[in-house]
RNA sequence: CGCGGGGUGGAGCAGCCUGGUAGCUCGUCAGGCUCAUAACCUGAAGGUCGUAGGUUCAAAUCCUACCCCCGCAA
């Protein structure tokens, strides 16, 4: 088998994009990789390179990375890259329609949920703040509308109990390369025949808004456990003890329908604090306070006495 | 020069402003009580107070520089 190999370009920016195109570099010929600029971040707001511009130019890859795609100079400059095809994750800019057509096989995003389920920025947070028992990723068309088009392959994972957004983002993330890899032999073969979005299970995954990490007590403790996943590391949950906003990054569900005074504290032991929600019993086991570095429920309490019969979740 | 917080026995914190004996809640070890215990009682070990200078009779505490960590923000 001496398949050719294609010229692809690349366009990615965050950590999610890296194992495809690792795979890519490995598998084809990857002539260009487009990413977000440098933008400030992390402490001290220095100018921060993309994990994928790290990857680039660490395989001397051009890199290029536009404010913008719909401008005549960065329409011509891909043109003159004569692309194979365009592999796009979690690039972060809109592609004009005007590029889609540039590539002989046209472009082709990586969607990490079951498409047309959770269209949009946060498909991995949604899937786990619902609950869901599975999720995957989709290979699909780019088109001008956000994540609607034609599905190439698609594969299912099931989402364990013990998942977090930061575990399910790895995964998916491996599964997406490993997936756009098999995806792009298929379109060499010819063999793939894809198939359109059925617009009525269409539902929206938009990208978490901060009134969403407060946890409301009154609800029922799995509905606060998949929040705490669902958002952990990024952007997290928190409640208020002693008038202070406390970080939650792990909880476990301890009872499914007890029922007391939402936010009350049950119990205190070493595997950490026990919460009374809306309906059922909630452990927190790691918490973080502002400031302070993560750390166990249990050591928490050590410095930061708390009293058995305390409600959590008071404003200020 | 984006804003801010912090580094104190093994863990989490107080003490710093207003220099003068190393404190609290735990953990560990030993002993006791108990049918028993993660409960209770008694005792013990364990700290160059991030690093280097400076001020002072005296520095965890005041001053300077540096290292490391964290929150906001992205």
């Amino acid at each position: 088998m001496t398949a050719q190999k294609w010229k692809i370009v690349f366009m990615g920016t965050p950590e999610f994009s890296v194992p495809a195109l690792e795979a890519l570099i490995y598998e084809e010929d990857v002539i260009a990789v487009y990413t977000q600029p440098d933008r400030p971040s992390g402490r001290g707001q220095k100018p921060t390179a993309p994990p994928i511009k790290v990857l680039a130019e660490k395989h001397k890859i051009p890199c290029y990375q536009p404010t913008r795609l719909k401008d005549t100079y960065e329409i011509q400059k891909l043109k003159s890259l004569a692309p194979d095809l365009i592999i796009v994750v979690a690039y972060g800019l809109f592609l004009p329609a005007e590029i889609l057509n540039i590539p002989k096989h046209r472009c082709i995003n990586i969607h990490p949920s079951l498409l047309p389920k959770y269209r949009g920025a946060a498909p991995m947070q949604w899937a786990l703040i619902h609950g869901d028992a599975q999720t995957g990723v989709s290979i699909v068309y780019v088109t001008p509308k956000m994540d609607a088009g034609d599905i190439l392959m698609q594969r299912t994972l099931s989402i364990r109990e013990e998942d977090t957004l930061e575990t399910l983002h790895d995964q998916l993330s491996k599964l997406g390369a490993k997936l756009l890899i098999k995806t792009v032999h298929e379109l060499k073969k010819e063999s793939l025949r894809p198939v359109p979005q059925d617009e009525k299970k269409v539902t929206l995954a938009p990208k978490l808004s901060k009134e969403l990490s407060l946890i409301h007590w009154d609800q029922p403790a799995h509905e606060i456990f998949n929040l705490i996943r669902g958002t952990h590391p990024w952007p997290g949950t928190y409640t208020y003890v002693d008038q202070e906003p406390l970080k939650i990054h792990a909880s476990k569900i301890m009872h499914e329908s007890f029922q007391g005074t939402p936010g009350k504290i049950h119990t205190i032991t070493k595997e950490g604090i026990t919460v009374e929600t809306g309906r059922g019993l909630l452990l927190l086991t790691e918490v973080q306070k502002p400031n302070k570095k993560k750390m166990s429920a249990w050591d928490f309490t050590k410095g930061n006495p708390l009293k058995k019969g305390e409600i959590l979740g008071k404003k200020p």
